[in-house]
DNA sequence: GAGAAGATTGACTAATCAGTCGGTTTAAAA
DNA sequence: TTTTAAACCGACTGATTAGTCAATCTTCTC
């Protein structure tokens, strides 16, 4: 693994127990066993190094969810296979997940930087389709994707403390549902 | 206005515009217009202000729901009233918003903390009733409390990127339907 | 194998930080 | 009036911080 990519397991792991605040960089290139100097040769500043993991953590997020859906499937199924894709991924990256939560959360975020990627550019045009269908509810199509983003948000940090109900598929479904009814007609 | 109150309130504004990481106690004093000294005389350390100041902005947003929820109401106009309540509460106190979302997402939040408030604990009763009278999904109190209020969350920041809409009554029912939807059998 | 360009080091610094402390003021009780 | 305790001040400190820099190593090209 090359140093750039240690750094951000490192940083990651340590943003998110300690959150942004509590971890000096220092101990970000002392943990990733690499000098104090390279981190700031691959991020000029902490909050570069902050900013490049919020666009790496939102890349593979979209690459996992990307080849999930399948052509030819009807509305309801692409969305439920995008909502469990993003549940089953966070539930998997806690890490990743704690950092997002700290980051969307912070004053680092703004809704420019949300509509800049291309995640959240592919779910919008969804939800237009589903709009212009009748099938959702005749709201902007950012505000019903954030909406659903929420619940996932909420419903990943519901199945953490319930971990004996991350394998029920059937109980997942209900935790679809509401969901699903939020944004439908 | 005593010091104690003048400290929270500089440091409301300063955390929420420039978060935890970025606020030095040192300046919280000075804009405060108090002494460095008096700081760690009302709040030990920096940490203790930022606890202290959530179950401030906690009890007082209780303390407004609790006034316009009506008895005799009925279970879907009580939820209402409290869906409008923090929705409105918040868009006239945004720093109090930005700071529990920077708070509620940081490593200092824990379920127990979240449990541990009067507000939530009257929230996860309406809950119970709503599911026994079978009007919910049949799924953990607490959990529906959660999906609502992110629900909430996502409105207030929808809301507050679109101001023109923040007095149209019609368009808030709207998006009260999207939190209902989410929550009712 | 010369030479150029990027990768890497770790000691270094200037600034900043949370928290302390010895002493003063205020205000109310005794 | 004296006592007492809490409110208050601001200069101070020791530790920590993000970021720098001059020097060395590695890797590729011609």
């Amino acid at each position: 693994m090359d140093k750039r990519t240690k750094l951000m397991h490192t940083a990651k792991r340590l943003f998110s127990e300690n959150g942004f605040y509590g971890t000096a960089t220092a101990r970000i290139a002392k943990e990733a066993g690499v000098s104090n100097g390279i981190l700031f040769h691959y991020f000029p500043t902490k909050d570069d190094l902050i900013k490049a993991m919020y666009f790496d953590i939102k890349d593979r997020i979209f690459q996992y969810s990307l080849g999930q859906v399948y052509k030819g499937a009807t509305l309801k199924e692409s969305i439920y296979t995008l909502w469990l894709a993003a549940v089953e991924w966070n539930l998997e990256n806690p890490e990743d997940f704690d950092f997002m939560l700290q980051f969307e959360n912070s004053p680092y975020y703004s809704v420019e930087i949300e509509k800049s990627h291309k995640y959240v550019q592919m779910s919008v045009e969804l939800a237009e389709k589903g709009i212009e269908q009748n099938v959702f509810k005749h709201l902007t199509p950012l505000l019903l994707f954030q909406m659903m983003s929420s619940l996932v948000d909420t419903t990943v940090k519901f199945l953490r403390i319930n971990p004996e109900l991350q394998t029920d598929i059937e109980y997942k479904n209900r935790l679809f549902e509401i969901a699903w009814d939020a944004i439908k007609k």
